[in-house]
RNA sequence: GUGAUUGUAGCUCAGUUGGUUAGAGCGCUGGAUUGUGGUUCCAGAGGUCGCCGGUUCGAGACCGGUCUUUCACCCCA
């Protein structure tokens, strides 16, 4: 009995009507990745645990796809852990990789690994898919792909300003309004201080992010519950409610975060990046957002995030500064930064919005039917020059019914079809159709070719 | 992990309080048209109603479980 296909939960097959668009994409983002100097690198889909584990949180670790050891996996697993369904303690017996969470990582790996033969500053772009065993909906997915861009090996702020360079040239390509929001994690470790809760730093930074969704009310709820006491809520109200230009953002801060030495230099650094910002004069709109913490717990400096003005579907990209993600692999001093655009995302984005560009150059502009023997014969010769004058053709495989080839034609919507028969054979010329108007004409290859590239050759 | 939600032909979906042989549109195949697609007309093929179990004289419909879809929470691209 034929049992149904399917593939897992959260994954998806990719037809070639979407490829050829998420090839646009990542063609787009390569092309921009490449003109500022960055240099592609792949890591394998699967990681030794070790490498994974510990890296993104308590969250993270659940969210980590394990793989199983091979064969008798169950050989060297503790009985009595296995009596008691102990799955958490059992994993580290019965499985020593797992899928990559992100790009990341592997790349603080890779760095380590291979520092001997890296010349510093490292520039590199990576497009890879990631997985995450956590519910798919609505703009997730448990595989995905992301591109990433980092630096490691510099602790100019220059990189920074880079990348968001980086974004708004992507963004404007793509034909997608964004807002880049920034903030920098030295500030929340600040305001952490300053109201004496720094081990809180991760709830607080939780809680405001969530700001404009749950509200004020319910955010201090939160910090309340999270055990801050109310003298520290009613000292953080003016920075999560802060308003005003940037200036005056930034200034308010400096009050307020006065006696933090890390607050301060916080700010010191988003001075800098907006400074410098504001000499490039993007088009991008670059907003400091206090409320934007990031779960992922090894950024130490910026942070940034990108979300679509015109689509509510999360943010389409995100990266910061990450001081020591090396130091856990033992290379020590080594500051990153990085950002990474949700491809995926990205995708739904342009498809909501309709913004892929009409003609994508990729499908066959002209498609010779096939009339069998002399007939194929005279046909592949002809196609082969057609091929050299760099026109995508293609010839039917069977001497099919004309009807078939045709619709064939049509349903992959070829522009032109070229019918050459006996008749034409023995004349040296090609009946050139018009799929579009419908018109055709008899020609020579040079016109045949000619017609071709004149048309622009696609439809839409 | 928590709470909802969906599943009937290749696709999108009807299917009455539980009652004979489960339907439509689109698509597919063949024909009208042996060298002409996208329009039209005719005919045909295609379903263990997600899966397992239960209630019932009788289940596509009701109940339980499971998988799947979509969505929210947590978290995140």
């Amino acid at each position: 009995m034929a049992q149904k296909p399917g593939i897992p939960k959260g994954t998806r097959d990719f037809s070639p009507v979407e490829m050829v668009k998420r090839n646009y994409i990542f063609d787009t983002v390569k092309s921009v990745f490449q003109k500022y100097g960055y240099m592609p690198i792949e890591t394998p889909a699967m990681e030794n645990l070790s490498t994974l584990m510990g890296k993104y949180g308590e969250e993270g670790d659940k969210l980590l796809f394990k793989i199983l050891n091979s064969g008798d996996y169950l050989s060297k697993a503790n009985d009595q852990l296995l009596a008691e369904k102990e799955s958490n303690k059992l994993i580290n017996q019965i499985s020593e990789k797992g899928l990559r969470y992100d790009l990341t990582v592997p790349f603080a790996r890779y760095v380590v690994q291979h520092q001997s033969e890296i010349t510093f500053p490292f520039k590199r772009y990576q497009i890879q898919p990631v997985w995450r065993a956590d519910r798919p909906q609505k703009g997730r997915y448990r595989e995905f792909f992301q591109c990433d861009v980092d630096v490691v090996g510099s602790n100019s702020l220059l990189n920074e300003v880079e990348l968001i360079q980086v974004v708004d040239e992507v963004y404007r390509l793509l034909n997608i309004n964004v807002v880049l929001k920034l903030n920098n994690r030295k500030i929340l470790t600040g305001i952490a201080e300053v109201i004496g809760a720094a081990d809180k730093i991760v709830d607080i930074t939780v809680a405001i992010d969530k700001l404009d969704k749950i509200g004020l009310e319910k955010v201090n709820e939160e910090l309340a519950s999270k055990g801050l006491s109310s003298t520290a809520i009613e000292t953080i109200q003016p920075i999560i409610q802060l308003s005003g230009t940037t200036q005056e953002k930034l200034a308010q801060l400096k009050e307020v975060l006065s006696s933090s030495e890390v607050g301060l230099k916080g700010i010191e650094e988003l001075e800098t990046v907006f400074t410098y910002l504001d000499h490039l004069k993007l088009e991008l709109e670059v907003e400091l957002d206090l409320t934007l913490a990031r779960g992922l717990n090894y950024y130490t400096g910026a942070i940034f995030e990108v979300k679509a003005k015109d689509v509510a579907i999360g943010s389409i990209t995100g990266g910061g500064r990450y001081d020591d993600l090396t130091g856990i692999f033992g290379l020590k001093d080594v500051s990153g930064v990085g950002i990474s655009f949700g491809a995926d995302r990205i995708y739904d984005v342009m498809n909501q919005l309709d913004s892929f560009p009409k003609k994508d150059g990729v499908r066959t502009q002209v498609l010779f039917v096939n009339f069998g023997d002399e007939d194929e014969l005279y046909a592949i010769h002809a196609l082969k020059n057609v091929r050299a004058a760099g026109i995508n053709a293609e010839v039917y495989p069977d001497n099919g019914k004309m009807k078939k080839q045709m619709t064939y034609a049509n349903k992959k919507q070829i522009p032109f079809v070229v019918l050459c028969g006996e008749q034409e054979r023995k004349d040296g010329v090609f009946t050139l159709k018009n799929m579009e108007s419908g018109e055709q004409s008899m020609v020579t290859l040079e016109e045949l070719v000619k017609e071709i590239q004149a048309s622009g050759g696609l439809m839409n």
